[in-house]
DNA sequence: TGTACATTTAACTCATCGGTTATGTAACCG
DNA sequence: CGGTTACATAACCGATGAGTTAAATGTACA
């Protein structure tokens, strides 16, 4: 993985098990072993998907008793939106280039209408 | 890496060479060569790069002559901001809060403005 | 045809990833 | 004290990532 920000936020988010994990944790904090409960994996490599996201700053953890809750940090979450927000416009253009080709193509349909064709 | 589109994508993202080369394709198709210049990198690196671009979907080739313009395709990328749309109340949220502490950090300096801390 | 240019493929190295099992550590509880 | 619970660390493994150099491919062009 790269050392900036961006590349290890992203390299975090690669990974389906540590979405799932992200996405329990937007409705509050959850133990490890709660944030293990829906996998089919052992505690340690949940262990390390939390430090992978931890490092990533994704998530913090406290400390209380025998118990290291974690919890969503959205800050990188945040930096992402705001990195993939320079390409809007750009994928919105997309799909009205897509839109005006559908449009061309559904004119072109009409004018031919009696040549049905293949497929 | 995985084999969801969202995981490929993540992954093809978490790369800062690969994160330059969609920059420029933003502003236009390229060849091989061209999106190679900047980079201190072989040719082979950067067609590795733009490989794992291609099968995220993130780019596609053409063909023209000895040339295989890239174009920048922004489908994934609008993929990636929805997911992560889901977290933005979360994240506006948490700078609430942070707004909050701060207000009331700054209101308790007030009231205790006779007392100079520390630092 | 032969050569030059653009790009890919092959083969290799080295580091990191994602998982495992086994062991260690720290706090609670009787 | 000893046992249990919650979690982390260590050591290992196979797969993949990112880079290299060297060789192959494909197209243009004299």
């Amino acid at each position: 993985m790269q050392h900036d920000q961006l590349s290890s936020t992203f390299a975090a988010l690669a990974d389906p098990t540590r979405r799932a994990i992200l996405a329990r944790l937007a409705s509050g904090e959850a133990s490890v072993t709660q944030l293990a409960e829906p996998f089919e994996m052992s505690m340690p490599a949940i262990s390390k998907h939390l430090k992978v996201l931890e490092r990533a700053r994704l998530i913090t953890r406290g400390r209380e008793a025998q118990w290291r809750p974690c919890r969503l940090e959205a800050a990188p979450l945040k930096d992402i939106a705001e990195w993939i927000e320079h390409y809007r416009q750009f994928w919105e253009q997309s799909f009205d280039r897509l839109d005006d080709y559908l449009r061309k193509l559904k004119a072109k349909d009409k004018r031919h209408a009696r040549k049905p064709r293949k497929n």
